[in-house]
DNA sequence: GATTCATACGAACGCTGTTCCTATACGTTA
DNA sequence: TAACGTATAGGAACAGCGTTCGTATGAATC
């Protein structure tokens, strides 16, 4: 083999320049004969990204991706280390969609919260992809790329170096935990929940309605389920971005 | 049976007070013979608690649980809906045990900063947790008494409803987020991971020697990689609570 | 002593990620 | 042209998961 799944992913992970990967033949060998295209590790990662886009994070199993490219799952550990490695394909992919602007003193905090709203959009395009965020280990190049950008960003802001760095690494958090909760939300709705899955309105004649020990919670149940769209996510991040500089 | 576990849980869901259980008996009915102590769900919690404890919550099974119950997997369907259930009974005994100060405009920022740093520790003495925390209801009586506790902080240190309902939730979303991802990078140093699990050293150095299309990353490779103990932790809340008021 | 019923639980189902081992078809060499 | 070696493909299987079905048990009730 030319190069084995585990030694591309080592290489990924020492940060060494990706060698041209020969182009594939256009057909597949093996067993089904040349009737197919070829698997390959981009072929695996955009039927991937459609499996999530259309059906959420939990539709991707091996078995249902291997389906999608009309093969079985054994066939996919030929280009893939496991399912983490997958993962880490994703979200790298997903990073490099991001797109960063040059920094611009003048501007950066918009810019930054702008690029913000673009991974958090990039991230809702594939429900519940955020799983697969945390376990991406921190060299990765695709991640490194994004996180890069948004301290370039925060340093021509003129925040220093140690502040930007933290805050760098407390808005990626909060982003991903948004998404993650958002989508994970979206989602039961979605299914066949049960009955506690209530609309906000709902949510907040439910707070009102609470005993005595909760009295805070019943006077701003309006405040606390407030918001349309992303207004929460825009709170926050400018909170943060407004307490570094 | 007097109350089902789906009868048990709509209750929750619907902030019915909880009506007295009887004691059970001292020992166990059915096949097993009474030698055993009686299957509840205080005892599945508990077991639950010392499992995640003890190796974290992905070995938190139903057939694991069950196993330390003495008993097998099918047992604890008599108790608990399914995991989900199980999750959200855990993450509420835990927020039960979070102690909250009795509201002080003087110091409330200390008093917030702490709720959150309790709450953070109880996630972090059971790795993994967390996972639970996302999937429990936002109607959960347990939960609500941690967020009432907190927004009676802000509230008494003079920030604005909105801005306190909001920053209520940036603050406990950061707390997860931060607990979850500690906790699988602590998971992966035990494991008997890979070459590229560094030391924070060897981060470092990694960072310092990118190519040159990370010159930020490479100059600050000290700040992006600084930090002992929960300084992290302490910059974002402390970032978020000053940012409040 | 016979009946009732909540509790307990063995066995099984369908699913998961992953690995072993074999079959195929291509590129190369004889 | 024929044979070979090798990279790819994939069927079958394994252990483990959450969950459900049906049954067996023991204590409480009549």
């Amino acid at each position: 083999m030319a190069r084995s799944p585990h030694q591309r992913r080592n290489a990924r992970h020492q940060q060494l320049p990706a060698p041209a990967e020969k182009t594939p033949a256009a057909v597949r060998r093996g067993p089904s004969g040349g009737t197919k295209k070829p698997i390959t590790v981009d072929a695996i990662v955009e039927a991937a990204f459609q499996l999530i886009a259309e059906e959420g994070y939990d539709a991707l199993t091996m078995r249902r991706l291997a389906g999608a490219l009309e093969t079985g799952p054994a066939s996919l550990y030929a280009h893939v280390v496991n399912k983490d490695d997958l993962g880490e394909l994703l979200i790298g992919r997903l990073c490099t969609r991001v797109e960063l602007p040059e920094p611009d003193p003048a501007t950066w905090r918009d810019q930054l919260a702008g690029a913000c709203a673009r991974l958090r959009d990039e991230y809702l395009r594939y429900p519940g992809i955020t799983r697969a965020t945390l376990a991406v280990a921190p060299t990765n190049l695709e991640t490194l790329r994004l996180s890069e950008g948004l301290l370039a960003i925060l340093l021509a802001g003129g925040v220093a170096p140690q502040t930007a760095a933290w805050a760098l690494d407390a808005l990626t958090l909060y982003v991903n935990a948004y998404c993650l909760e958002l989508s994970l939300r979206d989602a039961r709705r979605a299914g066949p929940d049960d009955a506690w899955v209530v609309s906000r309105d709902e949510l907040r004649s439910r707070f009102a309605a609470l005993p005595d020990g909760f009295p805070q919670t019943k006077r701003y149940a309006a405040e606390l389920t407030a918001g349309d769209g992303h207004d929460r996510f825009d709170f926050t991040v400018d909170l943060m971005i407004k307490g570094v500089g």
